[in-house]
DNA sequence: AGAAATATGTCAATATAGCTGACTTAAACC
DNA sequence: GGTTTAAGTCAGCTATATTGACATATTTCT
């Protein structure tokens, strides 16, 4: 099914033809994000709510800042968010170990639920996406996003990805 | 630069891979909006100008209907930005010349330099992309783009940028 | 020990972008 | 002439973000 929707010939791209990317680009994403706003609804919850149980499912034990860092908001927009998942019983924090100011981050196992329910439709979207791709082109999309960073930001998103790698190689081990 | 950041091998992709897909696209998503909304700043818009100015400089002629019916948003919703856009002197409506219920949209030459400028922000960010990638990994961007929309939209976006493609020679057109 | 920096929380006000519901006007369709 | 359609409008609501100012506890630095 997909065989060069846009007939990209070869050497530079023209104007018309960037402008369709950019087009894509959005109603990609528009339609990317709406599976999950449609379970969060029925949770009463909002994107924001969406974007703190991942990352803190990724990152458990996350850090208020880390997480700020990540998001780029600001504290006062996190905080009316993360009071919500604490009070229905999906995120918990825990005083910090050697620094004892610092209030980290766990999902519950309701929490955890919830997170990996919303994960699982966006995954679905990309294992449908990446089905029906030939195989050396899976990599080439893996690169096309990545390099659609900021190159400033990437370093921080490469580091992002590490620990949220090692964190699963972590909970792997103990078999 | 782009050397299969997430290393993906081959056959089915595991579960840690297409997270990590589904997090770049968030995070590559969050930056290609940023240019162009730092610019908008400066001018006191928001990111829903700057669609109705993109979609109106793409089709114009285009009517209120059709507008709505690519931006998926409620009537009321569109109406404040709208108004804005006209008062500001950047958009201009015209009566439908075949239905004169109709009030079909223009960008003025101010409305259009703006629309560029924003156009130009975020090619520039494709162009730099797709001069990183391999030429036939090009075209499987597009693709790769195109499969993440929803299977029952396509059609609409399809329809949308061969419209967008032909606007040169047309006036109006009908929904 | 005391000062300074840090991590977090909180109050108040504001902006943007969306929503629903109800209603109007004018034109087109039949 | 009645119904449908395209668009505009009023009022009120929600979610997500912002800035600025200030409070508190803890750590770190001198």
């Amino acid at each position: 099914m997909p065989a060069a929707v846009l007939h990209n010939t070869a050497g530079d791209a023209k104007d018309g033809e960037v402008l369709e990317l950019v087009e894509l680009f959005f109603f990609a994403y528009r339609d990317f994000v709406r599976d999950a706003d449609r379970l969060l609804e029925t949770y009463g919850f909002g994107r924001a709510h969406h974007r703190v149980l991942h990352f803190v499912d990724r990152r458990p034990g996350l850090s208020i800042a880390a997480l700020l860092d990540i998001l780029r908001i600001t504290k006062q927009s996190l905080n009316r968010v993360l009071k919500q998942l604490l009070d229905a019983g999906l995120v918990e924090a825990r005083e910090g170990a050697s620094d004892r100011r610092q209030r980290l981050l766990f999902l519950t196992s309701l929490g955890e639920t919830l997170a990996r329910e919303l994960a699982a439709l966006q995954s679905e979207r990309f294992r449908r996406v990446l089905g029906e791709m030939p195989v050396p082109a899976r990599d080439a999309a893996a690169d096309f996003l990545f390099s659609m960073i900021d190159s400033e930001e990437r370093t921080r998103v490469r580091d992002h990805l590490a620990r949220a790698r090692n964190r699963a190689q972590r909970a792997a081990e103990p078999l």
